[in-house]
DNA sequence: AGGGCTGTGTGACTAATATCACGCTTTACC
DNA sequence: GGTAAAGCGTGATATTAGTCACACAGCCCT
């Protein structure tokens, strides 16, 4: 990690801070499909992504995995920083979707840093107010529209991170909400009358909008 | 409000942060049933409740309010506080249970005083922390269990801040969990049949446990 | 080319929840 | 005391989503 690709990922930080985060950050690469963070694990660090697609889930007690949000270059992971005063452990659960790098700041930086720099407290903050803004989201969804209204905001939310043509199979998508193959592929089907996608196998293409 | 009681409201902090707090924050009285925060009304200060209890809400575009949770003495809105940087507007719905005092601090001393005051800092991560977690059981409720067990779930949660003797009507639970009267009846009386509660008019009485 | 695996399509059935319709009780109020 | 409103109980029915069973198609592999 240079300091130039640094600017570039996080644009308008204090000199200094780049420095900062240069010389006490660590890279780490994910391969795609590998998990970054498992429930219940402790929290040493606060990750960044620079660079990559990473999906963060909630797990019932069987392991079922609920599809929350995602992150990408340039986001942190909100509960790490939240955890970041009293080595916590992990509410979520976070994979990656392809290869990925993050950016590990041990905690003990995250305390100096906040008071320190304006714009890695900024950082922060920001950070929250958009992750709990999408869990608010996530919450409406669920709460107050039907499987084929979420379906459909799922969709939007993978395309709008990874392009109209998902790589993704039914049975994915049915885990991520949820719900049951044959249910995603019935409302898919109803979708594709409406020309909102095409299917192929294991990928779809969306072209509504 | 005096520093006595702020004191008892907020243990921990330094001196000189109470003093701001006397000097800058201003004392509301919200009335039971009263609205403390509207959904998309602008946030000009973070709040902290004093006394009484708040139910905090998401809404959808109909005006039906789904609950989230609540907020009792010595905590803050969170959202008040990540609003703070930038006179954001509100995402949720905020009501007062009971007859309710808030202490208000302007934005301006959210960003002077997480710099200033280590404990400030402390308590504004934390009281993040809370809400992100108690977001992420609402999630867990909603997806993974169904009506009988969030039903339970809600019960629970609202014994815990009111006690045993619950003042609410079926209506009401239906309203909260968005669902209907009928459903909540039923759930209710099969619960009464297992013992875990009496219903009376206007009212639940919470046994189990 | 044939066999097996994975992904998808579909009908029939079940379960959970929502809605409708109505009656009955308690409380509030004139 | 009478009446209206609010709260609750309950059966019938509708809708939505999940489950089961099975067929079939595309792809990989030898």
């Amino acid at each position: 990690m240079n300091l130039q690709s640094l600017q570039q990922l996080l644009p308008g930080f204090e000199e200094e801070l780049y420095n900062d985060i240069l010389l006490h950050g660590s890279v780490r690469e994910v391969k795609a499909g590998e998990t970054l963070l498992k429930v219940g694990q402790t929290i040493r660090a606060t990750m960044i992504i620079v660079t990559g697609l990473v999906k963060l889930y909630r797990e019932d007690e069987n392991g079922k995995e609920f599809f929350i949000y995602h992150l990408d270059a340039g986001q942190a992971c909100s509960l790490s920083m939240v955890c970041a005063t009293r080595h916590e452990t992990s509410e979520i659960l976070a994979k990656a979707l392809t290869d990925t790098t993050v950016l590990s700041i041990p905690l003990e930086f995250m305390d100096k840093w906040m008071s320190k720099y304006k714009t890695w407290y900024q950082f922060v903050i920001t950070s929250y107010r958009n992750r709990f803004e999408e869990l608010l989201k996530t919450i409406d969804a669920i709460a107050f529209t039907s499987m084929d209204e979420r379906l459909q905001y799922y969709l939007e939310k993978q395309i709008e991170k990874s392009g109209r043509h998902l790589k993704i199979t039914h049975q994915e998508i049915a885990n991520d909400l949820n719900s049951s193959r044959e249910v995603i592929s019935r409302l898919l089907k109803k979708m594709e009358n409406n020309h909102w996608l095409t299917i192929h196998r294991n990928s779809i293409e969306w072209l509504k909008k």
